[in-house]
DNA sequence: CTCTCCCT
């Protein structure tokens, strides 16, 4: 025990929780400790009230096993993590900072007495960072697990991963903490078996809707509820949940509220102020409706309020791939979500919970959250891995493992980033990308602000960083990153409302300029004080550079368009460099939220790393030929063409390979032969393997390692018909199996009358078409591929029609051809129809013919 | 039809 440690009476403290706050969860304490004495990972299932945040890490302070080693408690949320420790301490007769303490970013209260650090999710990674082996922890509590945040489980697997690489005795210890649905799967994720515990809530009514009138929209199902519970619920306080602001300003549009109740909006964008307001306790005598997005669901909690109307709707981000955005998306919640909501009426007495959906649909509803991993940006998160050694995800284990489209995209982003670089031994994080990650912000704004340091512009680009780092109340009001930057630097005053935000963005901006490494001087050239802002945006968000279209809007250099919301002094600006991109889900284009003017001067100097050449060809009608030119872009904007004399065999041909690509092979000539070709190789490929495929979906992919040779010819769009296809297709076959070919599916077969007849290989199996007289005294059933394909049989009549379709030929002997003969025998008198076909003289000719 | 929540 350190000196000067005051033990801990434990006999004192526990018996106060459990007889003063009569908390759930002190009944299972025992059970707790036990577990942990032997096992290193526990799950712990407890609904809210339980006062296991409180409870439990207090009771393992003196655990053996932790050898003064210090529990750490991740807390998803700020204010949550500042309220566990001051209730830790108050217990102990402390105060935060002496043996509970928390840290968070700008914020910490802890000290060398320190024993239970309670952190944010993101402090974790930065601990990680300092000490790989956590070597001073014994400990780690993830609280309220079940929110499934990024860092959250980014954390958990290299948590894992420390343990396992840095194998020592006694282990590090895991604790999840988890709301009650889905545990079965961390469970076995971490192998272990969950402790559950009661909850401790009123019970809440569940009152589902009627589905009347499934098309109604949701304000207005939401209005006609409030104004029912209000007249249903005459003494009570409401909290209705809605997916974001639109709807909460509709609502109160709508709502007609009767005298004594007052309409309270409640939602994220709001200042502290405006938030709290929306919490506090009512007048005597007056009751409040509390019209809240998510904010209200696990943020704040609102006392006073026995009724929730849950519309069943939230918004969420959802990141695109495609264009490295994230965009809003309305969703249905899930069923843990609603069960989390219905909660917020019982928490002090019960209550009631109006579901505006039907219990049929509840059931349909997803039982929990997605995980954020699965639709976050993961720009961040790859970063991270690779500044852990970890270059391929693949290399942890993962309750949900990163999706591979948008890691693919965060590697291609840090790439552009110049974070990461291709070697032959595979992608490897550069010095840039180092000091990428030494910094508290997301990989495109560490690059700016090392872009800025390296221009001599570290303040501006730190003032930039903070204010895209965080909530921007200003954006409300004007798109132009100039507006900030003035306030934050002194030279226009910041107006009393943003007193908050300047002084928190300008904490924010020193601590990310403090992450720089020490002092470089200034050696990537000097940007003009009017070009800075442009540049260090387009530094970050360089597939977001923006021209201006002469039908008024700008287009992206991801290839999107976009504009302003409403009439905007930046749109005199021809060139734009945009920072954060708004919209919704399903509307057409997208809108500008923030975007500082840019000079397009800057693409012949400290902006030329984004430009790409490349040669364009194409074929020209007028002059009946192709034509090529060297184009300068910014992703998908063009900034300059020149023609050029004349056009490469090697760029002729890939804008060739381009055309077939687009037209899915149809602009070539595919004769008779090249379908057999390919039906052949088809049919061997199923008998056997190291076959080729002659398939489209194969075919198209590879074009330029087998048609490549052939395009060198074709000078002329019009060649292309011409183009030998079979013989390039024949190449993608060796010598040998272009002979197995010839000999095991022959073109013809000869029948018994002697006549060589064509195979019809478009079917498959094959068909052999052929008069019935000329297969007397066949036996077996034709063949080829030394006899693995029975040849499908066509039986003609003399007058080609098929009488029979056989692939077994001795059977239609012995059972059909009788009636086959009764009937034709009559309409085709001239031909044999003998009584015993096996024994008759196979012939193609009539009776007449035969004899002659 | 003016963007959910959270964090280093």
């Amino acid at each position: 025990m350190p000196i000067g440690r005051k033990p801990i009476n434990r006999d004192f403290i526990m018996p106060l929780n459990t007889a003063a706050l009569g908390l759930p969860i002190c009944n299972l304490l025992e059970e707790i400790r036990a577990r942990l004495q032997e096992e290193r990972n526990l799950v712990l299932e407890a609904p809210t009230g339980a006062g296991k945040t409180t409870v439990v890490p207090l009771a393992l302070l003196d655990e053996t096993w932790l050898t003064n080693r210090k529990i750490i408690m991740l807390q998803p949320r700020r204010l949550a993590a500042k309220n566990a420790a001051l209730r830790m301490a108050t217990l102990l007769g402390e105060s935060p900072g002496q043996t509970v303490g928390y840290r968070m970013r700008l914020d910490s209260k802890t000290s060398s007495a320190t024993r239970i650090e309670v952190v944010t999710e993101g402090i974790l990674l930065r601990m990680l960072q300092d000490d790989p082996s956590l070597s001073d922890v014994g400990l780690i509590i993830f609280d309220e697990f079940h929110e499934r945040s990024l860092d959250g489980d980014l954390g958990l697997s290299l948590a894992l991963n420390a343990r396992d690489t840095f194998s020592r005795s006694p282990t590090l210890r895991i604790m999840l903490m988890s709301a009650t649905l889905g545990t079965a799967a961390l469970e076995a994720f971490l192998e272990c078996k969950a402790v559950k515990s009661e909850g401790r809530l009123f019970p809440v009514e569940e009152r589902y809707g009627q589905n009347s009138k499934p098309r109604e929209r949701i304000v207005d199902r939401v209005t006609r509820s409030i104004n029912k519970a209000l007249a249903g619920h005459p003494d009570s306080s409401l909290l209705v949940f809605l997916p974001g602001q639109g709807e909460i300003r509709r609502t109160m549009e709508q709502l007609d509220p009767p005298p004594g109740v007052e309409l309270r909006p409640l939602y994220g964008d709001l200042s502290l102020g405006e938030q709290q307001a929306a919490i506090a306790p009512c007048r005597e005598g007056r009751r409040k409706v509390v019209l809240a997005t998510n904010i209200a669901e696990t943020s704040l909690t609102i006392d006073g309020v026995d009724v929730v109307i849950d519309s069943g709707l939230e918004r969420k981000p959802r990141f695109d791939p495609q264009t490295a955005m994230s965009r809003l998306t309305t969703v249905k919640i899930s069923q843990a979500s609603s069960v989390q909501r219905k909660g917020r009426a019982g928490r002090l007495r019960p209550g009631t919970c109006y579901r505006l959906w039907s219990e049929a649909q509840q059931e349909q509803l997803a039982a929990q959250d997605e995980p954020e991993i699965q639709s976050a940006d993961l720009s961040s998160l790859a970063l991270q891995l690779f500044a852990f050694g970890v270059y391929d995800p693949g290399e942890l284990a993962w309750l949900t493992a990163p999706p591979a489209g948008a890691y693919q995209q965060a590697i291609d982003l840090l790439l552009g980033l110049a974070a990461l670089e291709k070697t032959d031994a595979g992608l490897r994080l550069t010095p840039h990308g180092n000091a990428m990650a030494e910094i508290s912000a997301h990989p495109r704004l560490a690059h700016m602000l090392l872009l800025g340091d390296a221009v001599g512009a570290r303040e501006t680009a730190a003032h930039l960083a903070a204010v895209l780092s965080d909530r921007d109340p200003l954006s409300r009001d004007s798109a132009d990153m100039r507006t900030r930057l003035e306030y934050l630097s002194g030279e226009v005053a910041c107006p009393g409302a943003l007193r908050a935000w300047e002084k928190r963005t300008l904490q924010l901006a020193r601590q990310l300029s403090q992450q720089l490494p020490k002092a470089t001087r200034p050696n990537a050239g000097k940007p003009s004080y009017e070009q800075l802002p442009g540049l260090l945006l387009a530094s970050a968000y360089p597939d977001r550079i923006a021209r201006q279209r002469h039908s008024g809007g700008y287009q992206l250099a991801n290839g999107r368009s976009c504009r302003f919301a409403s009439p905007n002094a930046l749109d005199k600006s021809k060139w734009l460099a945009v920072a954060e991109v708004g919209g919704v889900a399903g509307r057409t284009g997208d809108v500008i939220r923030s975007a500082a003017p840019l000079d397009p001067a800057l693409f012949d100097t400290l902006l030329k790393p984004q430009l790409s050449e490349a040669t364009i060809v194409d074929w020209d009608n007028k002059s009946g030929r192709f034509l090529a030119e060297r184009r300068t872009s910014v992703g998908a904007l063009s900034l300059r063409k020149v023609q050029l004399d004349s056009v490469s065999d090697e760029a002729r041909t890939q804008r060739l390979i381009e055309l077939t690509r687009e037209a899915n092979m149809a602009n070539l000539s595919w004769s008779a032969p090249c379908e057999e070709l390919r039906n052949k190789v088809r049919l061997m490929a199923r008998l056997e393997s190291d076959w080729p495929s002659l398939e489209s979906e194969d075919l198209v992919p590879t074009l330029e390692d087998w048609l490549a040779p052939y395009l060198l010819a074709v000078k002329k769009l019009s060649d292309l018909k011409k183009l030998d296809l079979y013989t390039a297709l024949e190449s993608l076959l060796s010598w040998e199996q272009q002979r197995r070919l010839r000999a095991e599916l022959p073109e013809r077969f000869e029948v018994p009358s002697g006549s060589k007849v064509a195979i019809d290989y478009r079917e498959d199996p094959p068909i052999l078409p052929v008069k019935l007289q000329e297969m007397f005294g066949c036996r077996d059933t034709p063949s080829i591929a030394g006899g693995r394909i029975a040849l499908v049989v066509h039986l003609l009549s003399p007058a080609g029609r098929p009488l029979q379709v056989t692939q077994d030929l001795p059977s239609f002997w012995n059972n059909s051809y009788d009636a086959v003969k009764k009937e034709m025998r009559g309409r085709y008198p001239k031909h044999p129809w003998p009584d015993d076909p096996l024994s008759a003289t196979p012939t193609r000719f009539t009776k007449h013919r035969k004899q002659s």
